[in-house]
RNA sequence: GUCCCCUUCGUCUAGUGGCCUAGGACACCGCCCUUUCACGGCGGGAACAGGGGUUCGAACCCCCUAGGGGACGCCA
């Protein structure tokens, strides 16, 4: 047998922990029977997904130890959708569904589609919509065709009752209600194919024979298997895993808990400690065993072993399993050079050096003029913002207001900062001086240290968010009905 | 709201009908080690969501209820 697993994780600006999970555990599926693991990045979303984010998440893969093997390169890691010759494979897949009466073209508009769904909700029903919900009279399709109005092409699904049986490897046979699937769009109106769609038709062409996958996939399932009987395909096996939680058992996120495995690089995780912890993420060694290695994973793995209940992610323990590889596996030597190669190596040293240098009268004023960018969570208090002009419910949703910013940020710049900064610090009528000392304590843990917003590059998203975060924990944190008058207040930001 | 998935200590888990008076790990607490703090060692509290079946026997199989989560997009 040939396994061939993919995986197509969605580059949402930066490699997340969840990729690297599904990653491990599509590769130990694959290597243990001899098969192949390929990997793909999928992403047919133009406006937030770049050749950069893409190579980031190869990358931290990398980092982390995780390799693959190249496959029929159908679709291909780097920005297979924005090659324009490319693109119309996709398109001639859907059309020959149009073709074939399974698949058809619509031009109802988006207000169109809204009324649609909150008449199906009202009248107490799924909000899937049917193809005889959208197909217009042959007279208007006609009409907004000749007026060239955008469409997309969705694919027909069944209307009548009845369920679909899916399997999965983990959870047995899966019935699915037809009602609850809607007439999938296939082809989006730039042309540019869905997820769905993409995704069957890649990996068919890359003849996949396995699909490990995250459980926010199960409900899609239908459609993918509607398309596999369309074109006549062999369905490969599916198998989807527990969703990685957040504390509050909610799907990790980044609003919750540093989901970045950059943050984790930054933060000084060793990349074997973190792999070690994903693994045992829903899964367990047959001995029990804490500690292992990558290798060992392999040599033990089964995938009837993976517990279906979703894991919340401890970074408590992550911390306890780090500090064991450190005192175990490493020599005092080898520590030394893992250190330098995290922080104190010249390149990063010439980055910070610019800025500590003008403030600097001894050597031994960097550590404490520059300790902060090498540090995890900063010893903060709530002392540690008093006699500042921000203070109370002001500096709670000044700091929340930040941070929600620069969650939306994708390109981290000190331009692109300082603009999310100022436009919120504009909605006050603060200075941006004072309006910046509190962040400046949350982001160095001090109000004396250099430009906050070089502080912020040097750190990079995921350390400044989980500084800014702390800051508002520290400062006893928002409660819920405040998060919704910051909320309100928030919106009106332009 | 509708559909689906899930449910063992606070958390990660072992457990696939008798080995379970439910085991290990993190966290917590106590003691020891120790000039301090860690590390390490020893010990402690802490769970089968609830209710019905099936069976000689149920954490394990079935049903119902409850709780949690996910999905319901021209995002993946």
């Amino acid at each position: 047998m040939t396994v061939r697993t993919r995986i197509a994780p969605s580059p949402t600006g930066d490699p997340h922990v969840g990729t690297a999970y599904i990653a491990l555990f599509n590769l130990c599926f694959a290597r243990a029977q001899g098969g192949q693991f390929v990997l793909r990045i999928e992403d047919t979303d133009t406006a937030r997904s770049t050749p950069e984010s893409e190579q980031a998440i190869l990358d931290a893969l990398r980092w982390l130890g995780l390799d693959w093997d190249e496959g029929p390169d159908v679709g291909g890691p780097f920005g297979p959708y924005r090659q324009s010759e490319r693109m119309h494979l996709y398109a001639d897949y859907a059309e020959q569904l149009v073709k074939e009466g399974k698949a058809f073209r619509c031009y109802r508009s988006p207000e169109e589609l809204e009324a649609l769904r909150e008449a199906r909700r009202e009248a107490g029903l799924a909000t899937a919509l049917k193809p005889a919900d959208l197909i217009l009279s042959e007279e208007e399709q006609a009409q907004r065709a000749d007026a060239g109005e955008p469409y997309v092409i969705r694919m027909m699904v069944p209307d009548e009752p009845g369920v679909c049986v899916i399997d999965d490897l983990l959870r047995g046979s899966i019935e699915l209600d037809w009602s609850m699937v809607d007439a999938q769009i296939l082809l989006k109106s730039d042309g540019m194919p869905t997820y769905h769609l993409a995704n069957v038709v890649d990996d068919h062409l890359m003849e996949i024979t396995h699909v490990i996958r995250g459980e926010e996939w199960i409900s899609s399932a239908p459609k993918h298997k509607l398309l596999y009987e369309y074109f006549g395909w062999d369905m490969p096996v599916l198998c989807h895993m527990p969703l990685l939680r957040n504390p509050d058992k909610s799907k990790l996120s980044k609003r919750k808990n540093p989901t970045s495995i950059l943050y984790y690089q930054a933060m000084g995780y060793l990349p074997e400690a973190l792999l070690n912890y994903l693994g045992r993420m829903g899964w367990s060694m047959p001995d029990e065993r804490e500690k292992f290695r990558f290798d060992d994973m392999l040599a033990a793995f089964d995938i009837q072993r993976v517990s279906l209940g979703g894991p919340v992610f401890d970074v408590e323990k992550l911390n306890w399993l780090n500090g064991l590889w450190i005192r175990e596996e490493l020599t005092d030597s080898e520590l030394v050079q893992r250190l330098q190669d995290w922080a104190f190596n010249r390149s990063r040293l010439l980055a910070v050096l610019p800025h500590a240098k003008q403030r600097m009268e001894t050597f031994s004023d960097l550590v404490p003029l520059a300790g902060f960018l090498v540090s995890g969570t900063l010893p903060l208090t709530a002392d540690d913002f008093e006699g500042l002009k921000l203070e109370g419910e002001d500096l709670l949703q000044a700091l929340q207001c930040v941070l929600w910013r620069l969650e939306e940020q994708r390109h981290w710049t000190r331009d692109n900062i300082f603009a999310d900064v100022k436009a919120i610090a504009d909605s006050t009528d603060l200075k941006m001086k004072d309006f910046l000392a509190p962040l400046f304590v949350a982001i160095s843990g001090s109000t004396a240290s250099f430009s906050v917003f070089d502080a912020m590059v040097l750190l990079g998203p995921d350390m400044t968010r989980a500084r800014i975060r702390h800051a508002i924990e520290v400062l006893g944190g928002v409660s819920k009905k405040a998060i919704k008058r910051i909320e309100k207040a928030y919106r009106e930001i332009p």
